[in-house]
DNA sequence: GGATAATATGTCGTGATGCGATATATAGGA
DNA sequence: TCCTATATATCGCATCACGACATATTATCC
């Protein structure tokens, strides 16, 4: 194929597994994919009046896990962020009528995250959409994972 | 499972699919899974030295496709940013040593991007691990493509 | 061949957003 | 009670992508 001698990987420099073009080539790949996504989920979000962010959270209270509660914590768990990031986009959120704070009466310190219908409608019409461009990516995502694999394999 | 009448999807409201929780549920650790490969990512990069960007620029570079040379305008595309900010990103990745401009002696409007031999030393780290990381995320991957699937197909 | 459009890169000011440090309120345990 | 942990909130800062605009080079059209 090319004449890139580590093409080939398998052999060892140091402690490190040496990698080839091909390596370079599957990570390349892999973040450009995720990354048409977001692309994609963004532009989607914005057309519908959202930011990627608020999209995202708006996501993350609907198909909140079944042995948890829609808090702030939870919130900043499942976006990766830092608690008071996710107390800012709450904000936000709130501001554009998305969601409302309902403080939880069992533990004062909580609060609990609840969608407003606007929210409800334009989740819905994102997530039909998103399911659809999931769908789309899906081959190319399984041919990076075969790739992968066979990469792994041949190294280890 | 749950009570959610709307679980089971396959029924029609106006001109829009009907969703149910485990569509959201779906889409949301799709997000989730991203994002956790987003923030090893990112703190693999800053552990080197670098920012999440600047990694994926290398990266990006580094994996330049056969048909292509690894330009600004290239990179833009393959970072799915505008050229402007490219342009930045490429800034602050020669001033940090990473990365030297070489102008086109082809088409003098064109620059085209060289690896140091420090960002190739970095790159071959954060890539190993990254591989590992896409090993280690592999399954969980394939089993919500598979879920996505499952749910399509009982779409449509 | 000179005007004009298209391409590639660069500059400047702005806005969104995450973070560190810090603060406040509540809950639980010694 | 006192101390610690938890949950949420506030403030200033830094990063970074963008829109609008600018410059240089190449291609195209009469």
């Amino acid at each position: 194929m090319t004449a890139d001698p580590a093409n080939q990987a398998g052999m060892r420099a140091g402690s490190a597994v040496k990698l080839g073009t091909r390596d370079y080539r599957l990570l390349s790949e892999f973040r450009y994919l995720i990354r048409c996504f977001l692309e994609f989920s963004e532009t989607a979000a914005v057309r519908a009046g959202l930011t990627a962010r608020q999209h995202q959270a708006l996501l993350a209270i609907k198909g909140v896990r079944e042995d948890a509660a829609p808090t702030i914590g939870y919130l900043a768990e499942r976006l990766r962020v830092q608690h008071h990031s996710a107390v800012e986009l709450v904000d936000r959120l709130v501001e554009a009528g998305l969601v409302v704070r309902v403080p939880d009466p069992g533990d004062r310190r909580r609060v609990k995250l609840e969608l407003t219908a606007s929210a409800e409608r334009h989740l819905a019409e994102l997530s039909t959409s998103h399911l659809e461009e999931l769908k789309r990516m899906r081959p190319a995502l399984l041919e990076l994972l075969d790739q992968g694999e066979e990469i792994r394999t041949r190294k280890g």
